[in-house]
This record gives structure tokens, C-alpha cells and sequence, in this order.
DNA sequence: TGCCAGGCCGGGT
DNA sequence: ACCCGGCATGGC
């Protein structure tokens, strides 16, 4: 599994190169955006990012301090606007009941403590918690996502009741523990989901992974 | 126009 | 332990 898991990541760096993931400036900013995407397309994210950063909000004392309806109103446009305001309040309260209001100091804490954590906050599931830890915090944790499952199972490499926990082993039990390494493979996943393994269409073989060694 | 997007929660079986 | 409805905007 080591070989093809490495053969696919070869595949896609050269056909898509470097992706130098995630598009945040910050912590901060990479945190809130990865609860801002949950079940929502990047651009609408963006344009709620763009609001929040345009009224200077994009700081934890900021975020702390806004009233939870300016901001709920500022992130619109990634819908469901009142849920994702409250998981941001969540993890701002945590953040301060925990960690004084210290990204660093969160980040100090050991990884898979961190996790459990991070997933005893409402709002913030596996994939939330996981792309937090990887682009935020920079551990090796393998993010999953809807197109890192829908392209596994559309090259038969895992079965389509697989759960988040099966896939991540699958990239984490077969990989060098490497967060660089995780990061542009998630970004490449990405990539390759939204360009040529998007949903409406079946695998064709433009797919880079329609043939595959073995 | 309807369908879909980088999930997650809570209530019901 | 699963299953399902709800949450909501913008792009094609």
C-alpha cells in the first residue's frame, strides 16, 4: 500500500506541481477558514474571510470581543452562518478557558491530546480538528475529505462504507510521519477533486490515476 | 432551474 | 452504534 500511496503522490506533484497549502496568512486565519468550509465551496469561504479581515476582525481578541450577530452577519456568505458562528465562539471560548487566549501555548500541547480536545468542541469534528492541526499547527495528521474518499473509491483503493478513521490510517499507517508530505498530499486531493475527479463526473481517462501500477 | 460544495450536531431508532 | 433532517449561501 506504501508503493501505490507514494506512486499516486508522484503522479500528482508532477502533474500539478507544488501547492504551498493551506490559503490562510495565519493560524488564526487558517482555523477559522477551516470551519468556515465545512460542506461549503472555498470561494464562498473566501468572501467571508475577506469580510472579516476588511473590518479587522481576523485576531482571537477581536473574534473574542465581536457580538456573536455582527459576526454571524460577516461570514454570509459561507452559509449556514449561524451554525459556523457559534463553533467560531466555541473555539474562541476554548482557546481562552484552556489556553489564555494563546494559539502557542495550544500549540505547545501534545498532538493527539490536542485532538481529543479539539473534538470536544461543538462544532469541530475530525476533519475540522485535523486540518487545524496540519495547516495550523503544522503536525502530521492526514486530513480526509469528501474528494479524498470519493477518490479512493473511485480507484478501488478503499470501499464505499469506509469511515473518517479507516481512511486516515489507510494515508497514516502507509506514509512517512511527515507534515510537509501530508499537506501537499491533501492539497493535490484537492486539486484533483475540484479539476478532473469532480463528482458529476466518472472516471475518464484524463483522470492522472486512471492507470495505476498493479 | 435544480444541484452541489473541503461537515457536524442532535434526536430518533 | 447507525441513520437522518437541518443548517444556507453562491456558482454553474
Amino acid at each position: 500500500m506504501t508503493k501505490i500511496l507514494l506512486y499516486i503522490f508522484n503522479k500528482l506533484r508532477a502533474m500539478f506541481g507544488p501547492m504551498g497549502w493551506w490559503p490562510g496568512e495565519t493560524q488564526i486565519e487558517i482555523i477559522i477558514g477551516a470551519i468556515l468550509t465545512q460542506n461549503t465551496s472555498w470561494s464562498n469561504v473566501e468572501k467571508a474571510i475577506a469580510n472579516l479581515k476588511r473590518e479587522d476582525l481576523l485576531s482571537v481578541k477581536a473574534l473574542r470581543d465581536i457580538g456573536i450577530e455582527r459576526l454571524s452577519e460577516l461570514i454570509r456568505p459561507s452559509g449556514y452562518y449561524n451554525q459556523k458562528a457559534k463553533k467560531i465562539k466555541h473555539f474562541i471560548d476554548f482557546l481562552f478557558s484552556t489556553y489564555d487566549g494563546s494559539l502557542n501555548k495550544m500549540f505547545e500541547t501534545d498532538t493527539l491530546l490536542l485532538r481529543e480536545d479539539l473534538l470536544r468542541i461543538n462544532g469541530i469534528g475530525p476533519e475540522t480538528a485535523d486540518s487545524i492541526l496540519l495547516y495550523a499547527g503544522e503536525r502530521a495528521i492526514f486530513v480526509v475529505d469528501a474528494y479524498t474518499k470519493r477518490i479512493l473509491e473511485r480507484h478501488n483503493l478503499c470501499s464505499q462504507d469506509a469511515g473518517y478513521p479507516e481512511i486516515q490510517a489507510l494515508f497514516m499507517e502507509n506514509l512517512p510521519e511527515d507534515a510537509k508530505l501530508f499537506n501537499e498530499y491533501h492539497a493535490l486531493f484537492v486539486r484533483l477533486g475540484k479539476e478532473t475527479c469532480k463528482k458529476s463526473q466518472p472516471l475518464c481517462k484524463s483522470c492522472p490515476l486512471y492507470k495505476m501500477p498493479g
